[in-house]
DNA sequence: CCACCGATCTGCT
DNA sequence: GCAGATCGGTGGA
């Protein structure tokens, strides 16, 4: 997967389908990446480091592409992988997954069960053990791994989520994620395929 | 030092 | 669909 020399837009969707991997010391967390988002850096208003803004929280975000982003924000980690070169300040945010390995122990670091376990952002995080300490490493070079996973059947496209007041980055389809995946964000009943059609 | 503000989540309408 | 909870990062004084 190349982090680097695309469009970071192209990245957000390539990543849909890929099994993220989070090796700790005592278990081993997997799932399909379902939803994703695209910060274009210093032009996108919604982009944390939105013209050139650059503090010791962002500094990530300035690094090579394929670097891990951690943001915290109510309590809750958000997971971001770097894109482009050192100095442009892009990335994707990684929403939603489908549990794949480890789900017993996801289940018992949510204290719930089914699709609620990781169909958000922090949610996500929490259920795989994903915290502030992986931020600035590599993704494939220390326990956090993005590995070939399905190709999804259809890419849905969408404003993102949680971004008002940002002129036109507020509606941008810059959201990417798996038509009819129950495990989309705020996915509603009558938008499920509940079929299996989900993926090639 | 202190006030402001979310790339959220949950629960209720 | 919307308000409230909640708290660390950030920037101004």
């Amino acid at each position: 997967m190349d982090y680097i020399n695309q469009p970071t837009e192209d990245i957000a969707r390539k990543l849909l389908g890929k099994i993220l991997i989070h090796q700790t010391p005592t278990h081993s967390y997997s799932g399909y990446i379902v939803e994703t988002e695209a910060y274009i850096g210093v032009e996108d208003m919604a982009c944390h480091s939105y013209a050139g803004r650059r503090t010791p929280r962002l500094e990530s975000m300035y690094k090579i592409g394929g670097t891990i982003y951690i943001y915290t924000m109510h309590t809750h980690q958000m997971l971001n992988i770097v894109t482009k070169k050192v100095g442009d300040p892009q990335a994707v945010l990684i929403r939603a997954i489908e549990p794949l390995g480890g789900i017993e122990w996801m289940e018992r670091n949510r204290k719930t069960k089914g699709v609620t376990i990781c169909n958000g952002p922090g949610k996500l995080t929490k259920a795989m053990e994903i915290t502030k300490a992986l931020d600035g490493n590599v993704i494939n070079g220390t326990s956090l791994f993005i590995t070939d996973g399905k190709k999804p059947l259809q890419i849905e496209e969408s404003a993102r989520i949680g971004i008002p007041n940002k002129e036109e980055w507020t509606s941008k389809p810059l959201r990417y994620y798996v038509k009819g995946h129950p495990f989309v964000s705020g996915m509603k009943k009558g938008e499920m395929d509940l079929k299996g059609e989900l993926w090639k």
